[in-house]
DNA sequence: TTTGAATAATTTAAATTTGAACAATAACTC
DNA sequence: GAGTTATTGTTCAAATTTAAATTATTCAAA
């Protein structure tokens, strides 16, 4: 799809890169989506139950900010993960205003026995690029976030 | 952010390369949003306006396949700019179930006037890459994109 | 050619997500 | 310490998105 040059060589590059970011992030998501579904989550529960389950029990607002999404939403996510059993709010013992939540053991017995089917899933998908080829995309990936992220401040 | 091995080496990289993609888009697409909004437009009607924009007038399929979006939800988007008089649905003339949508005159005003600046801001987040480094960016991430694509049908 | 399957767009209900307003608590400044 | 400012989580309304059901049309096969 080589487009005529609109906008200079420099912008058509970046506008390029940026289609081919969403398009990327959007079908890895569909397909990892359905997986996750097929465990009866939605894809920002399994997240927060990922994120609990490798990193122990952190506040809502940890939550939200390692998944980027605003408040309000967090706390709907961990109310179903509650309402299912998986999750429980304590009170933070050093700070009365934030709420920790931890997984149940059900939700420990949940996230161990389908995260391991679902690494697997994702290494599939990711087996289309070599593994330098993951490398390399993850190296600037990760430059391409954290200098927005930063620059954002 | 070095983590220990817990699903083998491949899944890992797997894992890593999946966050570091989904973080680097909804961050790349909170920072596009915001400038979006500048504009009186939200993410996917600006998306619309820029496809018509670019390659002319389409059908409501076309739109959804070109997003990734549902149907349903193309209506919706099309609905919308259509109000605000940005865009015309006329009947297809080969196929009487599909319509076309194209940019009316005021449309095309619209986004001459804003896709360039739009242009210039994206070209300006990118630039914390290398243009080599965007370069390569993009063949990993359209390489990802297609392989997936096609190995979903 | 007519029946049946597939496709295009819309509608509807439900789920997700956001942003703003709010209450409670913490941190800071004078 | 008192008073101001920030932060944490929740609630609410509105916007976005999806999936399923519906209608209309096209395509294909017998």
């Amino acid at each position: 799809m080589k487009t005529t040059r609109r906008y200079g060589k420099k912008a058509d590059l970046a506008l390029t890169m940026w289609v081919k970011l969403a398009r990327a992030a959007t079908t890895f998501g569909h397909m990892t989506g359905e997986n996750i579904r097929s465990f009866g989550l939605t894809q920002p529960q399994f997240g927060a139950l990922e994120c609990l389950g490798h990193l122990g029990p952190m506040t809502i607002g940890e939550l939200c900010r390692k998944h980027l999404v605003s408040g309000g939403n967090m706390t709907v996510v961990v109310d179903n993960l509650q309402k299912e059993g998986y999750v429980e709010r304590i009170p933070s013992p050093t700070d009365r205003r934030s709420v920790l939540v931890q997984l149940t053991p059900k939700g420990r017995k949940l996230f161990e026995s389908i995260f391991s089917e679902h690494a697997r899933f994702i290494t599939s998908l990711a087996g289309v690029l070599s593994e330098p080829e993951q490398k390399e995309l993850s190296r600037l990936l990760k430059k391409l976030g954290t200098s927005l992220a930063k620059g954002a401040m």
